[in-house]
DNA sequence: CTGAAAGCGCTTACAG
DNA sequence: CTGAAAGCGCTTACAG
């Protein structure tokens, strides 16, 4: 029951606590004068200054950062929109953002597009309707026309991980083609000549640019690709499971697996796990405890933090003032080989 | 080069957007009635509404909510300060706080203190300066006077995973003390009689609480526990190690560990999987793939998401008048059998 | 149904 | 060195 500060619902709560004009009044100063000993400008004397500090000291007084926000017209804000803030793959991503944020003054604020186009223009719109200074987007959808007028009236826009749809922007991606080549070409090097891929709808860009990766090093090796060797749908287990019991069966299986994410390379581990015949596995994107399984697991990993960094960098570059021409800026994946890809093919 | 827009550095962005007024003067209506339309406000004709929606579109209008924010003393954000965005462990806490504040209108700011009390201030601050409505914070100090003003100016503050320090405030804890308790009486349960605890450091709540959880089932068993059997300190992995170490050799070794943490349990795995000899292994914090080694990771599990949103919850109850008396929330653990704990004792 | 005035808490531009 | 006035883009309270 804390009468002073009385019910909140539908209250201003500023009105309880001290402004710069308070803090004028107290100390006898105009309000200018606040303002410059608050932001530690020149011209105050000793004296008034004192003054000044002890009259926000007696009250708490603690500047409004919404209001001068408004009268300065930047907010020194970002927002950042990912699929799934519960995703461990952003988190770093997210973490670098905050720090290149940090290093500029601003504040991060966070969303999640729950994978959904209009939750993802939902989140990114309510940001720039708080006039962020900029905008990461990890794209959900695949129309980001929306976003039009929102740049064009100066908010800087990043799209991260994949590109952005139906509008010219600065993207910062991974080497989804070449990381997949490397991975399968690593198969093919230890014997393999019959490898599947599973992977995401080919709908999505990273999808597809990893099956042309795997394409890529099958046709470099002159190995042919039968349809059956292809598993492309919703990561949903089900599916995964499916295509991946389809392909270590019958009269031709696989000897290695190539997966293309995470959520595919776990369900087709847990499969494994359980199957009389061994397969070689190489997973697209690295997982926590992968070199504690025995074998350890082969994977290309994405530099997420690195992707996030660079993203930010590029978002503040374009703050600075750099030239307006869209920039689409790839980021390394690194194979770490472990055992599951190193394994030799088991035919029969 | 986009001369439209010019150069940005240092300059007001505002001026590039219309605003209402704006709208206004093209719609030919007062502000007033532009405000209504945008709002949804009842008592504008038919007529007068099409006329300011057209100009509303054809000037790419949007409403400044930074600008609303200030008039109408709420700014539907809050903040959540955790201790690293990068950590999977608090992910999908981030989340359910997400969606709690999304439920009710509100942004979500998220920064880390990087386990820096100093950054945990500052960056909780920065909060309070933009008058986030609400904090939720994840301390990584033991000193929260600096928020009592603010707490008293009305922001509501939650306190999550770990209690405040030296302020009485609410908080959302996981039963550290009963989880580990449970899990130490599991390898009670399995036959051992010597096991190790290897934890943070005392000075943190939570590494205390599950030390005296450990305690506790121990002393219920009637069992001793040797000095030996405690590895208490920093979780670098080189003191885990030999912590580790010491316990599972000598004369007297230990035949179960259980580990206070997930960088401590990754450590103690690596080290088991080179290791002689087994030992059982139950550990706090539930791992990626736990299941999928061999044997499965026997876990007390945290619920994360349970946490976030428990807290969020508590926080827009506070910003919608709930009582003031400070109240402190348990969210209850979750023992999963997997394999290592249920290890028989290994001895000679 | 409609709008002019005042004000949210600051900063900017200017005058003393 | 200091401060009164105007204004950032909205909403509130009030009058027509």
């Amino acid at each position: 029951m804390n009468t002073a500060r009385g019910p909140l619902v539908g209250q201003p709560r500023y009105g309880t606590r001290p402004t710069m004009k308070d803090v004028a009044a107290r100390a006898g100063v105009g309000l200018k004068t606040v303002s410059r000993v608050v932001n530690g400008e020149p011209g105050v004397t000793a004296e008034t200054e004192r003054r000044v500090r002890d009259a926000i000291t007696a009250l708490g007084f603690r500047r409004n950062d919404s209001a001068r926000i408004l009268r300065k017209g930047r907010t020194a804000s970002i927002g950042l929109v990912l699929e799934d803030l519960a995703d461990p793959f952003y988190a770093p991503l997210n973490r670098a953002v905050e720090e290149v944020a940090r290093d500029h003054g601003a504040l991060l604020f966070n969303g999640s597009s729950a994978e959904d186009p209009e939750r993802e223009q939902e989140v990114a719109l309510a940001f720039c309707a708080r006039r962020v200074d900029g905008l990461i987007v990890i794209p959900a959808g695949h129309d980001h026309r929306y976003l039009e007028p929102e740049i064009a009236a100066g908010i800087a826009t990043v799209f991260v991980d994949r590109p952005a749809g139906l509008i010219s922007a600065d993207a910062v991606l991974s080497d989804n083609f070449g990381g997949a080549r490397e991975g399968v070409a690593h198969l093919i090097a230890h014997g393999h000549r019959r490898i599947g891929f599973i992977g995401d709808r080919p709908g999505i860009h990273t999808a597809a640019e990893r099956l042309r990766g795997y394409r890529a090093a099958m046709a470099q090796a002159g190995l042919p690709v039968a349809d059956e060797w292809l598993g492309l749908g919703p990561t949903a287990p089900d599916r995964v499971r499916a295509a991946a019991e389809r392909m270590l069966t019958g009269p031709e299986p696989v000897t290695a697996l190539f997966t293309g994410n995470n959520r595919v390379t776990v369900t087709v581990l847990e499969l494994l796990a359980r199957s009389p015949r061994p397969a070689a596995l190489v997973g697209f994107d690295d997982l926590e405890l992968a070199g504690l399984l025995s074998p350890g697991i082969t994977v290309v990993a994405q530099d997420a933090a690195r992707l996030g960094r660079t993203a930010a960098e590029l978002l503040f570059q374009r703050l600075e003032g750099a030239e307006d021409t869209p920039r689409h800026v790839e980021v390394p994946t690194r194979l770490v080989v472990r055992g599951s890809g190193e394994l030799p093919p088991v035919t029969g």
